[in-house]
DNA sequence: CATCCGTGGCG
DNA sequence: TCGCCAAGGAT
């Protein structure tokens, strides 16, 4: 056990030699040797034993753990679980499973249904490659999830992540997983400098879950890892005097935890106006379907139109009434305004109604080109749809401006009685505001020029 | 390889 | 308020 040829990574630069510290000016350390683990080093055994003991004593219970066997409530909860925390994704998770049990469910389910489960949970393009990865397992697969990681990575939406994690917890194959928790521990254990995200440290960092994970519960040391990094482990104000592993974390020993790993770099997000338009007949709402691709893809909105850079929002209005109404004249009364944090956009929809009955007659005289469609619903119908949190929280906001009309008296209709999203679109409208530069155009959004 | 895709929580 | 991050994958 004193040598060990074929053993590495060794996280702390071998046998026994120590740490070296980890330099805090940025430099990357030495590249250290990676090859498949042998299992059985001491270092590495105790590693193991550590946190899957830990795990027994403090895994969470989560609805998915609850049914270890059905490899097709796994697959569902790591296609939710992708980039996306475990506290959001269990309001939605049940509910999917009630109504999709199957493979064989969701395979047979119209892409409206699955949308329409998954709105407001984001990356709804995971709606789409699970709902087709579901049609393939049917077809290619007989109806049973694949077992190996090669099968399952052939499918769509599942990357090397999600096979590996079904691969491991479904089917206890020896699999590592590698994914944000998983890479944060790592990184600490080791002490490792530089980029998270570069090729070199993240094949590195693949070749270590390789190496630790065991063969025996590869599944719940897979989770063990994932678990101590949502848990214990976190990005800010990590844990590390309940840590498992705090004696053999060369973060730990060398004052590093709360600059490992390395923070990446974002973009500031870029502004995007756009004016979205509320079209009320008989009781009903209109709705035009997004592109597939793209932002918000495939998913139902309100008619919409970005407003150009330095244009005003009312002439994207204007243009938008336009093109609904045929080049009937109608206008729109201001609502509110939200906005939404995007990974790299930071969306403002300004809302109008559209005033003037006979106006709503002829809508849509014409669709953008790209829109699959349009419908009328009700309130209540709005949830039978996919449609996105903006879009919902535009809803939202005509419901209040609704009863706000119909139930206040006259005198109370004073700037401190409305809303701030009211008054503040009041304000924009008013005041001619214009929209901010350096907006790019929202795929699906065109400004059909 | 870089960029794109949503949303919510946290300090 | 704001930046960062999350059980990633596709292109």
């Amino acid at each position: 056990m004193s040598e060990n040829p074929g053993r590495s990574p060794d996280p702390a630069g071998g046998p026994r030699r120590r740490q070296k510290p980890a330099p805090s000016d940025g430099r990357r350390l030495p590249a250290r040797r990676s090859r498949p683990e042998r299992p059985g080093t001491g270092r590495i055994r105790r590693f193991r034993a550590r946190l899957l003991a830990w795990y027994d004593a403090h895994r969470r219970d989560l609805p998915w753990r609850r049914r270890p066997d059905d490899a097709w409530a796994q697959l569902v909860a790591e296609f939710m679980l992708q980039q996306t925390q475990v506290a959001t994704v269990t309001a939605y998770y049940e509910r999917f499973l009630r109504r999709f049990p199957t493979v064989e469910s969701l395979a047979r389910a119209p892409q409206e249904a699955v949308l329409a489960l998954w709105s407001g949970l984001g990356y709804y393009r995971r709606a789409r490659m699970l709902h087709e990865a579901a049609r393939r397992i049917v077809r290619e697969h007989g109806g049973e999830v694949p077992s190996t990681v090669d099968e399952l990575a052939r499918l769509p939406g599942i990357g090397r992540y999600t096979a590996g994690a079904i691969a491991s917890i479904v089917f206890g194959r020896r699999e590592p997983v590698l994914d944000g928790n998983v890479r944060r521990v790592l990184i600490r254990w080791q002490a490792t400098d530089g980029d998270p995200d570069a090729p070199d440290l993240r094949k590195r960092l693949w070749d270590l879950a390789e190496a630790l994970v065991p063969r025996r519960r590869p599944g719940d040391f897979n989770q063990s890892l994932m678990e101590l990094g949502a848990t214990v482990c976190t990005p800010r104000a990590p844990g590390c005097g309940v840590c498992p592993l705090r004696r053999s974390c060369a973060a730990r020993r060398l004052g590093l935890t709360e600059i490992l790993p390395r923070a990446k770099r974002r973009r500031t997000p870029e502004a995007l106006n756009i004016v979205a338009l509320a079209v009320e007949r008989d009781g009903r709402l209109l709705f035009v379907r997004r592109p597939a691709r793209g932002l918000w893809g495939g998913l139902w909105d309100l008619p919409t139109e970005a407003v150009a850079c330095g244009e005003r929002p009312t002439q994207a209005l204007r243009r938008l009434v336009r093109r609904l109404a045929g080049g009937r004249r109608a206008v729109g009364r201001p609502v509110g305004r939200i906005t939404r944090l995007l990974t790299h956009r930071k969306v403002t929809f300004r809302l109008y109604r559209l005033t003037g009955t006979p106006a709503a007659r002829g809508i849509p005289a014409g669709r953008r080109a790209g829109d699959t469609g349009y419908r009328w619903l009700k309130p209540d119908e709005s949830g039978r749809v996919g449609v996105s949190r903006a879009v919902q929280s535009l809803i939202a906001m005509l419901d209040r401006h609704r009863s706000r009309r119909r139930f206040r008296r006259p005198e109370a209709d004073r700037p401190g009685r409305r809303s701030r999203d009211q008054l503040q679109g009041a304000a924009a409208e008013e005041a001619g505001e214009e929209s901010g530069c350096g907006t790019v155009s929202l795929t699906g959004t065109s400004t059909d020029g």
